[in-house]
DNA sequence: GTTGGTGCAAACGCTTTGCATCCAT
DNA sequence: ATGGATGCAAAGCGTTTGCACCAAC
């Protein structure tokens, strides 16, 4: 079920750098690597952590660039915690919105977007064309809630 | 329409300061009161600004606190930007989310939200009990659009 | 008079940038 | 070989904090 949603394997990466002239640096492919492989959103420092345990010279620095290139490819995605502090997460297959547990801060799973009928519905009411959204869930996962 | 969803007048807020026992400031008046009149979402900058132009002496810090204080008392909202940025606005009336022009910024309306009914399927279907949502629509509002 | 709020400036944390070096191509 | 990517350290920016003073109660 979870491989539905993150679909996107680490094979075909080389040629999604190539396919847009982007080198395919080891630090790249560990920053993936590292939120492939998380079921939690990660956020910047933990990621460093991770990839720095698999390329210990790596800097912060890389780490923040390797994740702007990453977003900009549509690999990952950027999530804004409530505290203000962003994470990032592998880019789920179409459009779906996190559901972030409020005990564990893992991603507990993609929702489907709800929107798209709503959008329509919306656009109507208010004569606004709605173009775009941002939508996160919170909630407690099934191991929180016990 | 708009006296509607922005039904807080900001008569009772001394009151609403008295019942929490926090004291009712020039700064505090001000800041809510510049985000009042305005239409927009306010960046920081702005409401000091604007605040400044009304109390010559006020600092940026005591916006940020004061925008703390009115956040806490549900007077006012902050709006977090595609960006990372965050601006802020008057609370509306009810669980409401802000509809913000991708042109001009401006926050255009506040949609009744369409997640009450959905939270609950999605729990359904999840079976992780959806406790709360963050939602920002983005449109083209009817000036920017013609 | 007390207590909490303010102004100022310094500190803080996250993020970006400049530059020399390195490495994927 | 060469241009883009990296590592490091410094700079940048938005935000918070410590502290002495002030004003609301």
């Amino acid at each position: 079920m979870k491989d539905k949603v993150f679909a996107k394997g680490q094979d075909g990466i080389r040629d999604i750098f190539h396919a847009r002239k982007l080198k395919c640096t080891p630090q790249r492919l560990s920053v993936f690597k590292v939120l492939e492989e998380s079921e939690t959103y990660l956020s910047i420092n933990s990621i460093h952590a991770k990839v720095k345990a698999l390329l210990p010279g790596t800097g912060l620095a890389t780490v923040y660039r390797s994740l702007d290139t990453l977003i900009d490819l549509g690999l990952v995605v950027k999530v804004h915690l409530e505290d203000g502090c962003h994470s990032y997460a592998v880019a789920p297959e179409g459009h779906r919105h996190p559901i972030v547990c409020t005990e564990c801060n893992r991603v507990i799973e993609f929702a489907e977007c709800p929107l798209d009928k709503i959008s329509e519905k919306l656009s109507k009411d208010t004569g606004i064309e709605i173009q775009n959204h941002f939508l996160q869930l919170f909630g407690k996962c099934r191991g929180c809630s016990a």
